[in-house]
RNA sequence: GCGCUGAUGGUCUAGUGGCAUGACUGGGGCCUUCCAAGCCCUAAACCCGGGUUCAAAUCCCGGUCGGCGCACCA
């Protein structure tokens, strides 16, 4: 068995990862989360809000899961979310139409399938693998399709990101912040994509759970306020350039920036806040890097692109979070689908004042003479030079009509006007995260086999060494003895513990030793032992979970004695006397 | 989607035409004063559908799911 053997079978096992619709021989690509692999993914995703929503401020909002078409039109995954494949009428292969074609002409991925067909026949390709006749082209869309209402309805797709939803609300969302660059808004849900050949386990999920935050900024302040937080902060970076090399290097985030290997501040921060979350979700730190996209693998509208990825046994190196600065692409496409202006108005920090040539018509008479076309008219006159307009018939031609204005209606002054600002179309950082992915590289990286000495031997132990702040159960309450006299101020030590929020588990079932391992299997940072001196002097044992040592502690403040160990305020060795 | 390969209690596993093997785990009990101890009891499985056969978990066909390779991965 591998590490991901071993990792996997035991989330069955213990209820953390379940293949979903078992019961009915299953389905590829679709996981359930247990009982513990709830709670684990709620507290990375807590983590998560920590971070972006209540440190960075980025709010969070909640969209539907179902998308309209226009949406996914405008995002370009209507069309480009798509791939045209092509099988090999012999042996059933399936390649990507215009792969086959892209030695032939420059922009193969630009073409339709008819032109890809007609290319394919033109050059006479055969099947790569047997020489083969190939079939047409045909798109295979990665986008779940649903339809909305009774019917035939309305055309409508699963969300393959959380993003649009951000997107789509860019006007609200920025009256939310006062129309104050920078701000964010962020989203925490499910997204769905149709994948051909789902694999990898929880890695490459037909439904999957996606941390995103769409960051808009000024296209020209890509400084950060708090970059000083960061700055010396040691990264494991692959460059493009590194990765020419072959090397991963490591250096600061400031060097990084002033060696340009970063495109700019804006972008820097948020690598090192990515950084740092996975690290505090428990990441190990030396199976961690940033990749660059290269230039091609990089969307053509993008300036820079860093993958966060993770060093898994299996799998090798996998993306789990990926960083972006999408330009304005988004806000422009969906300005251009929605023909809605989508911008903020950013005031100069003092007025400028700029000579501009002003075209007055006197609406006044420009009424009566155009009528409805009056306000069209007018507009038209507008964008005339001072020449045009000192004739005495001024032409204009308006939706194809000629109209002939006197030139005693219109005047016209070179003016100082003061201009307070201008409208900015707000670039995106965007900060997409994996959940599912790196929950499992969590439990991945917590899992430990070591040797403990038992019985005048040495036998296995398996432990997942969480972080205490990601431990699905945070405390264990162990009876020493299956014996009332233990187990009811046991029940009574759990109950003080969830009243203080705690993360607890009771357990009276078989041995102690028993028990202690179940717990350290399943990551349960603290177990409580209550015996016999319980009884006598009202203490308990606090085992802890990697060191498995023991201190002896009174059970009066108990509940914030644990509380202050799982969230890191006290340390083991302070919380009652080593035994 | 294609090819190869596999699927037996919760987990791991033996069996390969004729009563389904064992271990661990789980549950109950006895015992037990701190790291999967012992004893007793108990629960629990041949992926699904079709075919061949007196008889199929076993052989054949199809499907589903897993793994690997190819392809795919905005």
């Amino acid at each position: 068995m591998d590490r991901y053997e071993q990792v996997i079978e035991l989330a069955k096992r213990r209820g953390f990862l379940w293949n979903s619709f078992e019961l009915y021989g299953g389905a590829a690509g679709f996981y359930d989360y247990g009982p513990l692999g709830s709670t684990l993914k709620r507290r990375i995703e807590q983590i998560w809000r920590e971070l972006y929503v209540i440190h960075e401020g980025f709010m969070e909002i909640e969209t539907p899961t179902i998308g309209i078409e226009d949406v996914f039109v405008a995002s370009g995954h209507v069309g480009g979310f798509s791939d045209p494949l092509c099988e090999c009428k012999e042996c059933g292969e399936a390649f990507r139409a215009d792969h086959l074609v892209d030695k032939i002409v420059e922009i193969a991925d630009a073409l339709s399938n008819e032109e890809l067909d007609r290319l394919i026949k033109e050059n006479n390709i055969g099947c790569p693998e047997c020489g083969g006749e190939l079939g047409e082209a045909y798109e295979f869309n990665l986008m779940f399709k649903t339809s909305i209402g009774p019917g035939t309805g309305r055309q409508g797709y699963m969300r393959p990101e959380t993003a649009q939803g951000m997107f789509v609300n860019f006007q609200r969302l920025s009256r939310y912040y006062r129309e104050k660059l920078p701000f964010g808004a962020t989203q925490i849900g499910k997204s769905y994509r149709n994948e051909i050949s789902p694999r990898q386990g929880v890695i490459r999920l037909r439904e999957f759970t996606q941390a995103e935050a769409e960051i808009f900024t000024h296209p020209e302040e890509k400084t950060h306020p708090n970059i000083g937080r960061f700055e010396d902060v040691t990264l494991n970076l692959y460059s493009d350039e590194a990765q020419q090399k072959g090397v991963i290097e490591q250096m600061t985030v400031r060097e990084a920036i002033d060696r340009k290997i970063i495109a700019h501040e804006f972008l820097a921060y948020h690598i090192a806040l990515t950084n740092n979350f996975l690290q505090r979700v428990g990441i190990a730190a030396d199976k961690l890097r940033f990749r660059q996209h290269q230039k091609d693998e990089m969307a053509h509208y993008a300036i820079d692109c860093w993958d966060a990825e993770i060093l898994t046994d299996r799998f090798g190196w996998i993306e789990v979070v990926g960083i972006a600065d999408r330009t304005d692409y988004d806000l422009m496409a969906h300005a251009k689908t929605s023909g809605t202006e989508l911008v903020v108005h950013v005031e100069y920090d003092e007025p400028k004042m700029i000579e501009q040539f002003v075209v007055k018509p006197n609406m006044a008479k420009m009424g009566p003479l155009f009528k409805g076309k009056a306000k069209t008219v007018a507009d038209a006159l507008k964008e005339l030079s001072s020449d045009e307009l000192d004739k005495e018939e001024i032409k204009v031609t308006v939706d194809g009509e000629d109209f002939t204005v006197p030139s005693d209606i219109i005047s016209y002054t070179q003016e100082t006007v003061k201009v307070s600002g201008e409208k900015i179309v707000p670039h995106v950082i965007e900060p997409s995260y994996g959940i599912d992915r790196i929950l499992y590289c969590t439990m991945e990286h917590a899992f430990e086999e070591e040797m403990v000495a038992a019985e005048g031997e040495e036998e296995e132990r398996i432990v997942l060494r969480f972080q205490n702040e990601v431990a699905p159960v945070q405390v264990a309450i162990l009876p020493l003895l299956t014996r009332e006299e233990l187990m009811d101020p046991a029940k009574q030590i759990a109950e003080k513990l969830r009243n203080r929020g705690l993360l607890v588990a009771y357990d009276d079932s078989r041995a102690i030793g028993r028990r202690y391992r179940r717990n350290d299997e399943i990551g349960t940072p603290y177990s409580i032992t209550i015996d016999y001196d319980t009884l006598e002097d009202n203490s308990v044992t606090i085992r802890d979970r990697d060191t498995m040592e023991q201190v002896r502690a009174p059970v009066d403040g108990i509940e914030d004695v644990i509380y202050d160990l799982v969230y890191g305020k006290r340390d083991f060795e302070t919380a009652g006397v080593k035994l």
